[in-house]
DNA sequence: AGGATATGCGTACACCGTAAGTGTGTCAAC
DNA sequence: GTTGACACACTTACGGTGTACGCATATCCT
C-alpha cells in the first residue's frame, strides 16, 4: 500500500465519523430522535456501542455532528429576480433544510444549534449575509436583518412541527371550539382562520412582513443624510 | 373536620399537582432541564418517585404542567401609546416570558409548546390576538400575523440562549477570527458587528422590521378596494 | 520480524421512566 | 369502637440509557 490514508481491510469497512453521523442521521429521520442512543446507531453501523467513541466525544459531540452534516446540505438558490424575490428564495432555502429532517428543531434545541464556525455552517451564512447586504441595508443592520431573519425562520419552522400543527387539527378548529365567547371573543371570532392556515402560506406571510419592513427600512434611511443606521 | 375536601395530616403536607409542578419547575430554574426527573422532583417534595404518579399522567403530562405554569406567569403589558408601540410591548411581555426560565425553549421543543387550549394560554392568545387586529388587519391577515409574531419571538429566544450566546462570545469575534477573507468575504467583513451585538437591540430591530411590515401592508391594503389580503 | 498504535469488544455501573404489588392512615357506616 | 373501603405513599423490579475501564486484535512503521 503507498497510498498514504487507505489502509482497506479485507473483513469488514472501515468505521469512520462520516459513517458514523450519516448512520445517526438514518436512525433518526427514520425512528425520531429519541431513538438516537449510542447502542441503536452502533447497531446501524454493525458495531459495538463503545466503537463509536472511537470517532466521536460523546454523545453531545455525535448529536453536534448531525447538525453540521445538516448543515452542509444547504442547497442554494439561484440568485435570480429582484432583491426582494431573492431574499425569499434564501429563506425558503433555508426553511425547507430545517425541514428535511422532521425533528431538526428539537436536535437544535438540545445541542444548542449547530457550530456556527463549521465551515459547512459558513457558507450558508455568508451566502445569506451577502444576500441581505445586497438589499441596500448599512454592515450592522445587515447582522441585525441576519439574525431577524434566522430567528424567524427558525421559530416558524419549530412552529410548524409543534403545537402550530396540533392547533390546525383541532386546537380551536370549528369542532373543538368550546371556547367561551364571552370570556375570548377575538379568539372566538379568529379561531375557524387557526384551522384552515396552510403553513406555506403562513410563512410567506411572515417573510413578506419582514421583507416589507427592510425595504421600509432601507428607504426611510436613504431619506437622511449619510450616518446610515441612526435609531430611526 | 367539617370541611368536604381538607383532610391534613399531622405528619407531613398533603401532595398535590401544583405542588409537584411548582417543585419540577423550582428544579428546572436550578439545575436545568435534564435534572428534571421523577426521582429529582420527587426528592424535592419529600416523597418515593412513584408517589408522583398519583397527580402526573406521567413525564409527559409533567413537562406539559410546567408548560401551562409559565404560561399562566404572562404578563399583560399596560395598553398605552400608539399601535406599534403597544404591540412591541405585547411582544417584549412574550419574550420576557420565554426567557423567564433558561430551559423553557428546549421544554417547548420537547413536549411540542404548551396546550393551546389550555386557560392559562388561552388568555396571552386572545391578548395578542386582539392587540394585532387594532392594527388594521383583516381577521385572516391577523392570525396570520399572529404566527409570524409568534414564530419570530420564538425562534429569537431560542437564538438567544442557543447559537447566538456562544457566537458572541468568541464564535467569530476579533481573536477567533481565523475565517478566510477569501473564501467568505463579506462574513469576515462583519463579523465584528457579531461580536458586539447586544440581544436586546437585536430583538428590537427585528420587532420594529415586523411592525413596519404590518404598517406597509395595512397602508397597501387600504389603497385597493375591498378584497382585502391579495397576493401583494 | 517486532513493536506501536488504532480501534473494536465485553463488562460494569449509575441513573432513567414506570409497571406491579404492598402497606398504612383516614374516612363513612354500623 | 369496630369494621370495611379507599386513597395514596412506598418498595421492588425491569429494561432502557450514557459511558468508564480493561482487553484483544488488526494494521502500520521501522
Amino acid at each position: 500500500m503507498v497510498t498514504t490514508k487507505s489502509r482497506e481491510r479485507p473483513g469488514r469497512e472501515r468505521l469512520t465519523r462520516e459513517r458514523v453521523i450519516d448512520a445517526a442521521l438514518t436512525v433518526m429521520d427514520a425512528e425520531g430522535l429519541d431513538a438516537v442512543t449510542m447502542r441503536r446507531v452502533a447497531r446501524e453501523v454493525g458495531v459495538e456501542a463503545m466503537s463509536l467513541y472511537n470517532h466521536v466525544e460523546d454523545k453531545d459531540d455525535l448529536l453536534r455532528g448531525i447538525c453540521d452534516r445538516v448543515m452542509g446540505g444547504f442547497e442554494f438558490p439561484e440568485r435570480e429576480g429582484d432583491w426582494a424575490e431573492r431574499a425569499k428564495a434564501g429563506a425558503r432555502a433555508w426553511r425547507r433544510l430545517l425541514q428535511a429532517h422532521p425533528d431538526m428543531m428539537r436536535l437544535f434545541a438540545e445541542t444548542d444549534g449547530p457550530d456556527p464556525a463549521s465551515p459547512d455552517s459558513l457558507r450558508p451564512t455568508e451566502f445569506a449575509l451577502s444576500l441581505i447586504h445586497e438589499g441596500g441595508l448599512s454592515d450592522r443592520d445587515t447582522v441585525q436583518a441576519f439574525h431577524a431573519f434566522g430567528g424567524y425562520i427558525q421559530g416558524f419552522v419549530m412552529m410548524e412541527g409543534g403545537s402550530l400543527a396540533e392547533r390546525a387539527k383541532g386546537g380551536f378548529g370549528d369542532e373543538a371550539a368550546a371556547i367561551p365567547a364571552d370570556a375570548f371573543p377575538v379568539l372566538a371570532a379568529l379561531g375557524r382562520y387557526f384551522a384552515e392556515c396552510d403553513p406555506d402560506e403562513q410563512f410567506e406571510f411572515g417573510l413578506d412582513l419582514m421583507i416589507r419592513g427592510i425595504e421600509a427600512k432601507v428607504a426611510a434611511d436613504a431619506v437622511d443624510g449619510s450616518a446610515g443606521s441612526a435609531a430611526e
